[in-house]
DNA sequence: TTAACTGTAACTATCTTTGTTACTGAAGCT
DNA sequence: AGCTTCAGTAACAAAGATAGTTACAGTTAA
């Protein structure tokens, strides 16, 4: 792979994991969240449509929403459900079938592909759009702890060390 | 990354391997037998000597080979002497700030992507060139055994059913 | 000193990814 | 019915990444 597919569409669906259970939104509203085009979202969407991550909706008052629970949602259905899936490619011109080590060195790094993508699926695996969520939320309240400290709102000048909580 | 690079390593590396202990290949040998440029092989070979992978040598009568046993000389480190070592890309343009979940997605992205990195460290780091080195052994017996099949050497028109076995 | 190498820069070609425009058909509204 | 707003997709353009090529400086052995 090696593109932002996935970036965006985690952003896209912790967007609609954000609101309200069945929160919908419009291509058009999604792609100025994450800058790009709307057509870019709808190809996305389109993807996680088919792996029924996500339902969407033509028409006037349309518009994309979970097909199930964050929590029902991991990452690795997202990977899959995006990109073709291979971390490394084959060599783009077959080695001669002369060579010892030329005659098997693709099939060998396809079992080195398949050793890779188990490695993806458990550890993608584990982490669910719920939590990724969380993560977000952590991030935040540690954004906001920052701020504070900077425009020293926690009065005093000697507010070198703060806790990490949310405060 | 989303290269072939890796592949294209791992032949070489494998190549090197193979015969000798001190072994020493040039690059438009190598390159023949990858079939691609010198260059590219060069490139690849620079970046390995950088990892203390390989040894290279200039001159009339240069060349490269590995630095330590292939028992020595696990994938990952390849992997990680090649690529970026980012398997998938962050968002081009960075999500506005105004928006809740815009602000921290990068850093999550951030740490999905250190979470990756360890599964594949992990997966890839277990397997040894010199394990490779048997994998293409493996694949080169079950080879043979399917031609033998195939040319009827091994006598009599009713060879339907065939081990799997080495032979 | 010459010949055979590696290492790199600079350039081109090719392929992949992203962005854009334009259109079709679906769904709600008046 | 006719209009408006949306998703889905095709077709194309722009930008970026990857691989291949040429050329040359520096290194080593004979």
């Amino acid at each position: 792979m090696a593109s932002s597919r996935f970036s965006i569409a985690v952003h896209t669906l912790a967007l609609l994991a954000h609101g309200a259970a069945d929160k919908s939104l419009k291509s058009e509203a999604i792609a100025c969240l994450v800058k790009t085009n709307a057509v870019v979202i709808r190809r996305l969407l389109s993807d996680l449509s088919c792996a029924k991550i996500v339902v969407s909706q033509a028409g006037a008052a349309g518009g994309s929403r979970l097909a199930k629970k964050p929590e029902e949602i991991n990452l690795f259905e997202i990977y899959q459900a995006i990109e073709g899936g291979e971390i490394f490619t084959l060599h783009r011109q077959t080695p001669p079938e002369s060579c010892d080590i030329g005659r098997s060195i693709q099939a060998v790094l396809g079992e080195i592909q398949d050793v890779l993508d188990a490695a993806v699926k458990e550890s993608l695996g584990k982490i669910s759009l719920a939590e990724v969520l969380q993560m977000i939320e952590t991030e935040n309240e540690n954004c906001r702890a920052k701020y504070q400290l900077k425009t020293g709102r926690q009065a005093g000048k000697t507010a070198n060390k703060v806790s990490n909580e949310g405060f």
